[in-house]
This record gives structure tokens, C-alpha cells and sequence, in this order.
DNA sequence: ACCCAGGATGAAACCCGTTTCACAAACAAA
DNA sequence: TTTGTTTGTGAAACGGGTTTCATCCTGGGT
């Protein structure tokens, strides 16, 4: 059965597609009958307006496009969920657009996510929505100029366009984003403050803007303790559980390893974990270790992390709010910095002497 | 600046819009030279098509809403990640639709689903969506002629609609589904072959059919070996780490515990290896732990967990495929049963009497 | 030379709302 | 009573595509 639509209601109403548009928008005053036998034919009816119809007219749809690399990667859900709650307030809906590829055996590859996202920024603006957020992806490894980078800038003039925990360098989009120095500054401190001098970071990518900054904070970290960094405990190329454990191994099998890890996320620092206990190295006590993003997944350890917080669920929320006011036409600050938080939880401990 | 449409494109090309039409959705044999005009025009003025306007003349736009409970659950975006695999290579993009509620200090709220899932429900048809895949929520706890389930198959009149691990009785919905009860089965018969007689339960919701399917496996399982169900082992309502942890600490703070404890989900399965670990009492040796859904997160814990594998990634794509085919208007089986498989790993081991 | 099947194309209707403009009626102020 | 402002409403254009129908051409078959 087709839907019934403005015209049907309109004939039923003996009243024109104009009035009954008004009812149905409140956007002028219509006498109280009419307007209570126009509702009362929409209930019986089940009217539903064609959202399509009304976006193409009024040119905007309240759709907005959500771009990141890899929804199973748990700190994305957290920010996603952060961002639905104020997307759902403001009255939005949104598209998933996942950046990642996987084959047929479900292996995750990274190496198409620039194709695919730039797929999605045109497949987004043809569907008309209101806005669009990148986080992660490109936006980590543009450096100025760069095609990529001008790609994002260019669907940025059609439509808003925020950036967020990215670092596209030298660009005027706006961005939300944690203070990626000063959550590595936060979290090697900290170590130091225990006593800590024998330090190593794992994970991340060498191209990444962001992978840069906390390696930057490290450093900085470590050069005001006038300590060292040895480039060999320095291992980066990858964020998961399982890069974590081998880039740990690596580190605690070597003949001079290390008292502490800093590594650059949360899934890293659980493959560390892993490592560890597999080589019978006791953490805390032994081996210290700290992770980056406070993801859920951070108190399900034995011991539980101790992390940098990036407030995920509130960079989200930010994000909703931020890109309203931009759709709206308002200005809003070009970079708004979000202050990561050390959590101190169970793989930190002061650092003593090996007995043996 | 105005986007630019198919008239502009039309005007420049001295040819009517129905031509550029032609060529852009290739529905009608076009002049080679006129193409060819009109494709230069279109890359010159960076042509996209207005999907508003294209759905709404062609009914069909390429949408599909998922509905979901919670996207910070981690089975969520696994099985999401198999449906975006599928989903993209077919042409959709989707409307993720979050059933959760939050309130300001980023609690989970679960009452008001419900109420958010038929929100949901009306503004994807008003979106105009081609289908809408389920997962979660309502359509596990509905019973059948109840308010609830009505709204939903309402729905699916007017737009196809398919459910995931959800198990609406009395439904002529389709459906893809793992067999829940199995997996139990399988689950508590790998305690029970291991030597286990003592077997607790945790997790879940009475009143939500999936609980009352994997409980009735277990009770079928425990029957079958002659075994009985203690009732204080039976354990109820939850279904986080925080609750697994809680209804752990419970059981084996007990005079009389259990040697073995199968998990409604994984991350009940975590918390009860945290209760274990804080009470001194060691996985597997000292007591076996099953969970379920193999989440990527069992692998993460230490030691690794034995878990019943739902083929979340599996769902998500049939998910995708069936939707399709239901959209197409083509017949599909009014439920594909998913085949769980057990996942044998760290935190399950032959029962050994108490030394003590 | 004649007929017919495509090929190539345009005019116009259609999809379903919103919005502008015009106009009548009602009411208030002067 | 006259003028000015609301209130109430409809006709029609509009948004940007798709699709049907009609028309004109052209080449192949006989």
C-alpha cells in the first residue's frame, strides 16, 4: 500500500497541501477545527512525512556523517557513544562510516583507508547530510599539501567538517582534540616520579601525527629528568593487544630491558600485560606499565591499568555540540583542547632493584 | 556557492536533464559525443548527484537503520563490523541507532529502551530507510501480543525488517539467530566432560528469551549428566564485568562453592576472574570459568577465556546479506540458525578435588 | 522503395514535502 | 467609518533528480 502523504491528508481535510504542511510544522497559525480534523486524520492515517521530501525543500536533513577507522577498536565506541548522546538531544541521526577494510578471513587491513575515506566523504555530502566528523584515519597522517589533506579541506567548504583527536597540521578546519604531549608528558612523569629511569614506549605509527606528539611528550619527559632514551626500547608500527605483547617480548627478553613501558594505547599495554606474565615478570612489582586512552576494557586486567585518560566519551559530546553550532552558522573556537588525565590504577609501582 | 544539478549540467550541454540522467545512471543508450560532453561537464563542475532528490524520485535510498542496545558492549561492534563489510560491498550506508540512554555522569540506563527503540522505529521509516536490522533489546524480552512486539511488526509491513539474536516467539519476523540454547550446551558439557558437578550460572535476564534459552541448555546439559541445579547458583540480572565480578564474589565467598562457572556473556567472565583473582583463588586449577560471545576482550585477559563463539562477525554479514534480499523482495527463510562452536582456552581445566 | 526496430533525445509528469505570494475575512485602532 | 494589522487559507513554484511517452532518425531486411 502506498504511504499516505501530505495530498492525501489535504483532500481528506478539504484544505490544501499548505495547510496541512503548516499543522504539521506549526509555522503558521491555523484555525483550531481545522487543525484539530487535520491531526485527527493524520493519527487515523499513520501519517509520517517523508523525510526526504521535506530535506530536498528545506536543504538541510539532519543526517551527519560519523567517519572512523575501526568501530571494533574500543575506544571509538566510546566516543561514538558520547557523540549519540548529544547528536540524539540536538536531533540528529547519524551515518557509521567504518574506514577500515577487511578481507574475507576478517583480518583487518589498514592499508585502503584513504581510499574509502575519501569515498565516504563524497557518498556523504551526495547524501546531503549536515556534517561531518573524522576521527582517526587520514587526518593522523596528512602533512600539509598533501592530496588527502586537500581532499578533507575541500569537502570542508561544502559542509562542516570537524576533526577530532587529529592533527592536520597547518589546516584552519576545526578540531577537538586532547593534548596529546602533555597525556605522554603525564603518563612518563609518573613513571619517573616512581623512580623509574630504565623506560621504553611501544606502539603507534611513525606517520602519525599523533604518535609523534606523545613520543614528543615522552621525550620532553624524559629530557627535564635528564634522562636518556635508548632507540632501541622505542618500537613503534602498530596499536593492538597483539603488536603489544610482541613488542614487549621483544623489550623484556633482551639481556638490559626495561622497568617501565609507556605505551601508546590501552590495547598495547594489555599485550604487554600478556607478555609479561608469560615471561613470569610480575607487574607491578618488576615491570611497571602504562596505557594511553583509559578505554573500559582498562579495569577488565589483572592488575588493572593505570592510563592516560582522553576523556573519550566527553571529546564525543563536544563533537555533537561543536558541529551543531557550526551547522548553525555559528563561529566556534578553531581548536578546542581537551585535558587528558592521568588514572593511576594497579601497573604502577615504585621502582626497586632486581634481587636476583 | 549553489551545488550544481542536473539543469546546470543540462543547460551547459544544450541537451534536456533527462539526457544527463541517462548518462549518469547509464539507463539509456546515449550519443557517444553527447556522453562524452556531458561526463567532461560533470568532472569539470565536480557534479554530485542529490541523493535526496534521487531517492525520492526512485523509492529507494540506499539506507538502512541498526538498531542496538549499546555500542560500548563489545559484541556490538564486532557483529556491526561483519554487517559493514557486507552492507558496503551491496551499497548501503546506515543510520546506527543507539537504544541506550545516558544520563550526564555517563551511566547506562537501560529502562528507557523501549521507548527510544520505537523512537527509533518511526524515524527511520520517516528517513525513508530500505530496511532495518534489530539487535537487542526489545526484541529479546518481548513476549508475544505485547505492545511492544506489536510496534515492530508493524514496522516490518512497511519496510523489511530483520531481527539479530533476538527471539520475538510467535513471530513471523525474519530472523538470524545463533541457537542459543547449544551454545549453553556446549558451554556446560565441556564442565561436565572436564569432571565438574558443582556448576554455577551468572548473567543474564530472566525475563529476556536469549537468558531463558542458554538457561535452559545449561539445565538440559546438567539433567542429561544427572547432575542438579543448586537454585542459590542460579544468578541473574546483569550482564557487566561489575556484575560478573558481584555475583562471582557471591558464589565463592560461600561455605559451599562451585568449581566451575559457566558466564551468560564474557564480560561477566571477567569479572568473575577478577573475584577470583582478589579472593586468591586460581583459574583454571582452582575453578573453571566459561563465558560467552567471544568477544576479541577474551582473548585479553590473563589467562585467556574459554567461551562459547557466537560468530558475531558471521551474524552481522548474513545480517547484511538477508536484509538485501529482503529488500529486493526476494523470499529468504524465515530463520537462519548460527551454529555457536566452542572456544577452548585458558580458564577451563579438569576438576581436582580441594587439596585443603 | 518500404517497413520496422532500435537509437537518440526532449517535454512533461512525478516523487512529497515547504515556502512564497496573494487574497479574503476578522478585528483593532483612530 | 476608514485604515491597518492579524489570522486563515489556497495556488503555484520550488528542490533536484527519474521516468514515461512521444517523436525523429537511421540502418537493416526484403
Amino acid at each position: 500500500m502506498r504511504p499516505v502523504t501530505v495530498y492525501d491528508i489535504a483532500r481528506e481535510a478539504n484544505v490544501s497541501v499548505a495547510t496541512v504542511s503548516r499543522v504539521l510544522n506549526n509555522t503558521a497559525p491555523v484555525k483550531k477545527e481545522t487543525r484539530e480534523r487535520i491531526v485527527a486524520l493524520m493519527h487515523k492515517h499513520q501519517f509520517q512525512p517523508n523525510a526526504l521530501a521535506r530535506s530536498l525543500s528545506r536543504k538541510e536533513t539532519g543526517m551527519i556523517g560519523f567517519i572512523l577507522p575501526d568501530i571494533t577498536n574500543p575506544f571509538f565506541p566510546e566516543v561514538l557513544s558520547g557523540f549519540d548522546y548529544e547528536a540524539r538531544k540536538l536531533g540528529y541521526t547519524y551515518f557509521l562510516c567504518d574506514t577500515i577494510s577487511t578481507n574475507e578471513e576478517n583480518e583487518r587491513l589498514y592499508d585502503r583507508q584513504y581510499e574509502r575515506e575519501s569515498q565516504y566523504l563524497s557518498l556523504l555530502m551526495e547524501k546531503q547530510v549536515d556534517g561531518i566528523v573524522i576521527i582517526g584515519g587520514r587526518v593522523d597522517l596528512a602533512k600539509p599539501g598533501e592530496e588527502l589533506a586537500r581532499e578533507v579541506e575541500e569537502a570542508a567548504k561544502r559542509v562542516p567538517v570537524l576533526l577530532l583527536n587529529g592533527n592536520l597540521p597547518q589546516t584552519h578546519l576545526n578540531r577537538i582534540a586532547a593534548d596529546q604531549k602533555l597525556g605522554a608528558q603525564l603518563a612518563v612523569q609518573h613513571l619517573i616520579d616512581l623512580g623509574h629511569r630504565d623506560i621504553a614506549v611501544i606502539g603507534g605509527y611513525a606517520k602519525m601525527t599523533n604518535t609523534q606528539q606523545r613520543l614528543l611528550g615522552f621525550r620532553t619527559a624524559m629530557k627535564e629528568a635528564g634522562l636518556n632514551v635508548r632507540k632501541e626500547w622505542v618500537l613503534t608500527e602498530g596499536f593492538s593487544v597483539q603488536k603489544g605483547q610482541e613488542f614487549a617480548s621483544r623489550l623484556l627478553g633482551a639481556k638490559r630491558r626495561p622497568s617501565a613501558i609507556f605505551c601508546m594505547n590501552d590495547l598495547l599495554a594489555i599485550g604487554a600485560l600478556k607478555a609479561a606474565h608469560r615471561l613470569g615478570i610480575r607487574v607491578p612489582e618488576q615491570l611497571s606499565i602504562v596505557g594511553y586512552d583509559d578505554i573500559p576494557q582498562a579495569t577488565y586486567s589483572i592488575p588493572e591499568l593505570t592510563t592516560v585518560s582522553l576523556q573519550s566519551q566527553e571529546i564525543g559530546r563536544q563533537a555533537a555540540k561543536t558541529l551543531d553550532k557550526m551547522i548553525a552558522g555559528k563561529k566556534v573556537p578553531r581548536l578546542q583542547s581537551i585535558m587528558p588525565e592521568l588514572i593511576v590504577r594497579e601497573t604502577t609501582a615504585p621502582f626497586t632493584e632486581p634481587s636476583a
